[in-house]
DNA sequence: AATGAATGAGGCTTCATTCAT
DNA sequence: CATGAATGAAGCCTCATTCAT
């Protein structure tokens, strides 16, 4: 691990205290203002570290997705098969939104629909990340575990989009312990997915009756 | 068909005007004036319609709903088994999101997070809308032609999902004509939803062989 | 008493509600439109009788005052002695404010600071009424019931300021029925001023003692 | 006394450039940009001291009632007896407000008759400064100065509505140097309400005439 | 490196008033 | 006469951003 300057960790600090705000009351309700007092420091400090609030807005992600996509490349290290890997992924991204739901909510209610953050640098780590989904099925196709017919592209889209589904409709709720949690879809997601793409290539065992006539 | 008051007329043009142009900037960067000027009046004249520029934005989706919901009762009404029902409803939503672009990028993409806006009245019409889904995969799990063990809320949170997912990548791209199309996804989200929750209740044709060694 | 036209009952009318309207909410607040709706009529139908908001509001205390100057002269005829009419004026402006509080809030609370007001017929007419205490207290002068060193303005101008402080308070308290009322005010506001103004000129009943020293 | 911090000047300028704005044209027709003006500073900064234009106007009576209080009351030390107490007392507000013509403006023309004022921490202190005449009448009832049937409150509605009244006037007329000054009312108000309430406690010397008849 | 102080720019909203019908 | 409908004009207030210290 490298060691942060004192400038790096003023910015994380900053980073910090705008996902806690941003992701309380939303982007344009915010204030810089309100991130200041949020970090302890004044207005014109942020200035220091950030060109605009929209920089600032488009920096919180940075760090989480770098963070999110190593942890991701570990874990799948240690798993055989590609259906066991789509799990791992599903799990993976459902365990870190629920566990990081600040994040979650900028990244999942305020960047997916800013048509500015498709053309920053952060965006494209977040391709390389949605990537591994693309690699994995595509895996499963090669080693004959999934159909051959199927599209990658469709399937990441199908997963994708239930898992951020869930998770706003979780955080809309206020992201509350009591309730159904992301990580309570893991298997149904992936029982779901799966069930529609594996290939269908061993003997199932079913009831059989053979009738031998004699004399023929 | 009711005959519209001047009033309606005028309510409607601006309604119309909001939509184009919230789907084109995004609600915060809108201003009251710009849909003055897409509706060709005043400033003031929007607010003798409508009391807030939220207000204004609540009352978009108001009339597609309460019309994609009639749409929709009608053709299932001509749709036989809860399979072909689903995906009746997959391509009434996909198709109905590609051709009001507008109204989708608005729904999709300002109102779906916004907290306001699920206290609404037509919040509460949009919850009946996706209730029929619900009704359908119930219909078919009573029948026999879906498993019993599934979550109905949970397969439509993945149909759901899916189907924004899509809509919304299409929107951020321009919502062009010459790439992928939201209804060119009907079948490939029907087939894998489906083959994830129907009864494998048949004899499946398999290649078979059997050997006879005589004399052992 | 003159047949009213029918002009002129809905000029009244319109009086009537702005009296309402501009004294519960004063009159910067109060909008024509809430005029209108006090008056069951259209905003536009206001400006067929009076020119602007401003006019309307000058308009209220014309017919008010020329009433009370009315029923004030009468009353003095039947009064004999400057003092005794002075208590008549005191008891009449008190009651009249007091059973026309709306009038009263109007005049005291809005008109009274009004720059414009003062160059209206109707604060001509109203001159005219705080003329007859100025008359009153020269009489009292002229004929020997008065000190003949006290000015006339300043006197009434202690009787009217008295009497707007009191009135004024007990609007701002929102009219009470149970709390002090104006009126009550009648007798101790005449005995304050009488007492500083009237001549002492009888011989007072005093203790007295005379003592005869005989053989002197 | 205090040193003012910089904040606290900047605060000052702006309420002294309000007090004239508002006392030449009035709250409501007055506008933040017209204060701005006059203070020489941008309209955004006001807002950085004033969380909003009523919350200004509420701010320019608080020095002045401050000041008001703490003059009278050094002086009423140096004064002797109710009478001559009450006499200070009139003479204070009449030179105050003549010396403070904005601060009388805003005081008499605007808040007097803003209930919100009346809620208002400002308003507390402004009670207090009208409790001292209670107190003095009071005083003077307790050394038998004064009658002891008159009721405090009642002389003191006299007091300050007669200096309301004249002051009034005074600055409808444009607070003009050549015409009679609020001052000059000091001895004749003091003199009209003193008859009104003091004892007649000593014999008065008058004219008087013993016959005696004799032979009867 | 940090910030107190200031502001330009701009948006939402209100409302008196007009006028064609 | 009455009014439905429309709007020009204007004001309050917010806030991202700058800059001298």
């Amino acid at each position: 691990m490298k060691i942060k300057t004192k400038k790096e960790n003023r910015r994380e600090q900053i980073i910090k205290a705008a996902e806690e705000v941003f992701s309380k009351k939303d982007f344009q309700n915010s204030t810089i203002s309100d991130v200041a007092k949020q970090a302890g420091i004044s207005d014109a400090t942020i200035y220091e570290y950030f060109t605009s609030k929209e920089d600032l807005l488009f920096s919180i992600p940075g760090e989480n997705i770098e963070n999110a996509k190593n942890i991701l490349n570990d874990h799948l290290h240690y798993i055989k098969g590609a259906g066991n890997k789509l799990r791992g992924i599903i799990y993976h991204m459902l365990s870190y939104y629920q566990d990081n739901a600040e994040f979650a909510a900028i990244s999942l209610m305020i960047l997916r629909t800013n048509r500015k953050f498709m053309e920053t640098e952060v965006y494209n780590n977040l391709r390389e990340y949605y990537q591994i989904i693309i690699k994995t099925i595509e895996e499963g196709m090669e080693s004959g575990e999934f159909k051959n017919d199927i599209n990658p592209h469709f399937v990441r889209s199908a997963i994708l989009g239930t898992i951020e589904f869930i998770v706003v409709r979780w955080l809309m709720k206020g992201a509350p312990d009591d309730k159904t949690k992301p990580v309570e879809s893991v298997d149904p997601l992936f029982n779901l997915i799966f069930d529609g793409i594996k290939k269908e290539n061993g003997l199932k065992e079913m009831k059989c009756r053979i009738i031998f006539t004699p004399g023929e």
